[in-house]
DNA sequence: CGATACATGTAACCGGTTACATGATTTT
DNA sequence: AAAATCATGTAACCGGTTACATGTATCG
């Protein structure tokens, strides 16, 4: 079945932020709660243990600010090893199973990737691109294979699901482009 | 928070292939497995509890084929109460929370909604595009706001799901003018 | 006779959801 | 003084994943 080959939504999320900026849970919390990327938990009752549980692993390493007050906070820091980790996940190859079971988790990679540089990002979008064009015609070919025994919504619904697949290998595409061209600066040059 | 208003896209999937056409839980694995259905789970392990679960809670029911034979086969149909239950979780309205955290779910509604009779589908079609084209918006005025603190890979996975969000607007739009237009059959008529 | 397909299940584990619990600080 | 915000957690529940367990029937 291959669907758990990676770790999950909120983890990434919690890594991938800790990794731009120390983080508290509530500020995680905050995040979440206020911007799109809430789509990835929010709640306290999932962030706190997940905190919990990554610092156990050894991935990110809390110091408490504020020891003194009456309202200290915890703030979390990606540990060496948290960072490889990080990395190891945000270079992994894309595959097929990513593409069919871990779509949001794909997504969720990508502007944690900057990080590591924008040849690595567009490693990762010529991927992405490759894989999702070439299980297009996998789902049309089936989708050809019984469009004499499928409904009418049947058939809507799994266009629906190409169509989408279709709008991200164009997205991917267009990433790459605005990617390439985007100005290594020429006033400040690198050298 | 408000992820949790409905059904499993499991219990969903189950008791809406059970709707079309009696299913063992071998016929549903099966079918799982070969169609890109199979996104919404598989493996023994999550649809046999699913189907005690939904037959305990009177939604299905089983009966035995071949009793006497050494190979029994349990066959489950939709009770009046399954049924209910199902047109009920088929007709609610399309909100954005829906939108937002349970897309899949409101895609794998569509097929089964059919049933209902293409007014029906006509109706959620148009409330899916409605909720779907109010959300892009929102979505663009954060964007928008954000644009000078975000980096590149974030504005443009923010794109990305942007972009979906219009695919699938014109998607539905698509599909109400294929429906509407879907023939009435005139060689039958309908008076 | 071995492989594959038919057929159904269980058990340990994991982690997310919901709801609850507590208390300090700042703003109105 | 009340309300909102800051801040961190716990506990019961639910259900999906993985891996295991068992046995029959059919096909080559």
């Amino acid at each position: 079945m291959m669907k758990q080959n990676h770790i999950s939504e909120l983890r990434l999320a919690i890594i991938g932020l800790i990794s731009m900026q120390p983080q508290s849970g509530y500020s995680l919390r905050k995040f979440f709660s206020t911007t799109p990327m809430g789509r990835f938990s929010s709640s306290p009752g999932a962030i706190y243990p997940a905190l919990k549980r990554l610092e156990e692993e050894g991935w990110i390493a809390g110091a408490i600010d504020n020891a003194d007050s009456l309202r200290p906070k915890k703030v979390y820091s990606l540990t060496e090893e948290g960072t490889r980790a990080l990395h190891l996940e945000l270079t992994k190859a894309v595959t097929r199973e990513d593409i069919i079971w871990n779509l949001d988790g794909l997504i969720l990679r990508f502007p944690f990737i900057e990080q590591l540089g924008l040849s690595e990002v567009l490693r990762f979008l010529t991927q992405f691109e490759e894989e999702v064009s070439r299980y297009i015609p996998t789902l049309e070919n089936y989708l050809d294979g019984v469009s004499e025994e499928i409904t009418l919504c049947g058939r809507l619904a799994m266009q629906q699901g190409i169509d989408g697949y279709r709008g991200m290998a164009r997205w991917a595409r267009h990433a790459i482009e605005e990617i390439s061209t985007h100005r290594p600066d020429p006033t400040q040059g690198e050298n």
